[in-house]
DNA sequence: TCATATTTTTGATTTAGGTCAATTACCAGG
DNA sequence: CCTGGTAATTGACCTAAATCAAAAATATGA
């Protein structure tokens, strides 16, 4: 656990918290702490009781649901600067919805849910960030199931590399994998095999060249053109 | 357009206004009107600026999303008493992420977004109300998502007839679909010809029997040991 | 450095479910 | 009671993607 004022800093930086007064900043802080991940490590797991939300400050987190046939699905890969697990706040079960796993080692901020609640009902502004974020977050999931029922496995991929890219206008591009491709598969809701079978069939049409995890866009354009 | 009376005795049932006072309630009013709806009317459109949300008072309303290859996706059903494109509220593009359409006549409640906003400020209880609200929609959207990426087309189909069951200790169970099966299959992702031969299978199985929109479900823990 | 995992790719095969086309059942309106 | 229209079913066929199995490439660590 780091000292209060380190706490402090990370919560200054949490969209959630840009609205409080530095006395509720310091209630907050002192029911916060920051969490040390090493790789690997589980962080919560799908239906436990769900006592504090979070913060990336700095790896990668895996979101993943179970299925009941084992199978594991990725929902989200956190980056750092991005707050989950906080719409659960609102739940009857107040339990994590999906498991987080860090992919890599990983600064976490965890504050107490019951303390938030109490800040909720002294700040309006607060509730109103919180549930910009919330709408925000359901229309993230709104786009999502478009790409999981109205379109294909390569659809959904080379709409993934697409937004990757920064330069809208650019005619090409070079694309950096943030994870391995097994984990941006699932992601996706592609078998790895497929994955990769894709990319090679992009390739062989000339719209792009990988390179490990570097993936280099010739046509920009012609991708965008993709229907299916 | 109905009087004011109405329009107030609708707003009343509306959970999200359930903790207004009654000049606030009034003021709300003022700002709502009754919409009828008859079959096959659109609500509105996916994109179009949403300067208003609603409460469904009766009828059924179809949300669904298009593809940019045109087919249709139904993401939910609305019934009498649920509120709809409240979220979008906060979004930063203030349109609407879907379709609506009457599925037969319908009744519904339309409240002004700009009044809402201002009566939130006033009010905290109605803040947690749409909080939870949201987050309660969150919630639905994970596990819709579990639905399309971790299963197949039979196992959503009888996910589906069982969440219908109401006595879940049951053995035996009448379920009365609530809309025609091609939209429940659209719902659920299925083609409407795979959803027939899907349930053509499981009665060939002996669990279940189809007369119309009514299932009989003759084996409940047998369609429950369904993995797939 | 070599050795052992882990990730990625490739090939062969299978299959769930989509598509197209035609038929049958089920209505609401005249 | 027909009748035109939609909804549901059925059949034949096809394709995208899963699965299984194995090889190749890449990373990890002693």
């Amino acid at each position: 656990m780091k000292n209060l004022r380190d706490v402090e800093s990370e919560l200054r930086k949490h969209i959630l918290f840009s609205a409080l007064t530095p006395e509720q900043l310091t209630l907050v802080a002192r029911h916060s702490r920051i969490v040390h991940l090493v790789e690997g490590e589980i962080l919560f797991q799908q239906d436990q009781p769900a006592e504090r939300f979070f913060r990336l400050c700095s790896g990668q987190i895996k979101l993943s649901r179970l299925s009941m046939e084992g199978t594991e699905h990725v929902i989200e890969v956190v980056h750092p600067g991005q707050p989950f697990a906080e719409a659960v706040l609102f739940m009857k079960k107040r339990v994590f919805p999906v498991n987080a796993e860090a992919l890599m080692p990983c600064d976490v901020l965890a504050v107490d849910s019951a303390i938030f609640l109490q800040i909720l009902y002294d700040s309006r502004e607060t509730c109103f960030r919180l549930m910009a974020d919330m709408s925000y977050r359901l229309h993230i999931f709104v786009n999502e199931i478009d790409n999981l029922t109205l379109q294909n496995a390569t659809f959904r991929l080379v709409h993934h590399l697409l937004q990757q890219i920064r330069d809208c206008k650019a005619e090409t591009a070079d694309i950096e994998l943030v994870t391995s491709k097994q984990i941006l598969a699932s992601r996706l809701s592609i078998k790895p095999e497929t994955f990769s079978r894709i990319l090679k069939t992009l390739s062989q049409q000339g719209l792009l060249t990988v390179n490990g995890r570097t993936i280099h866009i010739r046509d920009v354009q012609g991708l965008r053109c993709f229907g299916s």
